[in-house]
DNA sequence: TGCCTTCTTTAGAACGGCTCTAATCTGTTG
DNA sequence: CAACAGATTAGAGCCGTTCTAAAGAAGGCA
């Protein structure tokens, strides 16, 4: 009973992501981190507040998501025009998307192999490779 | 002065994708494919248009942009929540995205390669792979 | 403990990109 | 040239997200 146990962790990453450590926020960094990795959308998460009688707004769950994305606590992942997407997993992977369903999975970092990348124009330097696999029913 | 002549493709290129060539259709296609490949927002071609003196609505440029989606003469990137571009290279490519500025650069789908992609799960098939390199002012 | 400052939360308005609606217009076919 | 299907349009509407200004909580310090 010990190792990343969640509850008291949502206080700890909180303080340590600098973030006064509000009734909302505990509730909102537990709805996100207490079961594995998880893509969410803010509305989603609002819902699942809501439903745990955490009443917090939806500009809180706004504000909260991009300071927890500021922290390096969470990741936006954009693959939809119009909305996005929040990911509990940091580490280096990437996504397959089921275009239909509108559903994130994760694909571990080095289960792709991206290699050969051209240098990046003078004077900037690569923050990110997103690798994004859109799928769909078989047989379109 | 053959080859792939823009002025007479976009009628062709309308006809072969089942739309009638109306002023409006012939005018954008004309935009978007004359200069080599581009990455526009249905805003930024509105805009275009207009300067070109060729009086379009917005609605009919998203409608355009999407039957040309369709036809598989456009194709559609995702980079950004809340703004799609349009991508007139349909290729096998990638991009490099630049986060300050908002701005696309092609990369050759044969200057990356994406390899050991685990299968998909059942009952679903790969439409696409997109690779999108994030970059920004070095030294971050 | 209570006060004070600072940070946080909030409802609701506002915003931006995109889509819809229903009326008008234009290409095309016979 | 008539007539119909398809295209265009202005403007309203929608939806996810952000902004605003005011009220509310945390934490520090006397």
């Amino acid at each position: 009973m010990s190792g990343s146990r969640p509850f008291a962790n949502a206080l700890e990453l909180l303080r340590d992501a600098g973030l006064r450590p509000t009734r909302q926020r505990l509730a909102l960094a537990r709805l996100l981190f207490d079961r594995g990795d998880r893509h969410v959308t803010a509305e989603q998460l609002h819902g699942e507040a809501i439903a745990a009688a955490v009443p917090v707004s939806l500009a809180t769950v706004y504000n909260t998501l991009h300071q927890l994305v500021g922290a390096g606590l969470l990741r936006e992942v954009v693959v939809n025009p119009g909305r996005s997407y929040f990911d509990t997993n940091v580490s280096d992977h990437h996504h397959f998307f089921l275009e239909e369903s509108g559903r994130l999975l994760d694909i571990p970092g080095d289960r792709i192999d991206v290699s050969n990348v051209p240098a990046p124009p003078a004077g900037t330097a690569i923050r990110r490779v997103d690798v994004v696999i859109r799928i769909g029913r078989e047989a379109d």
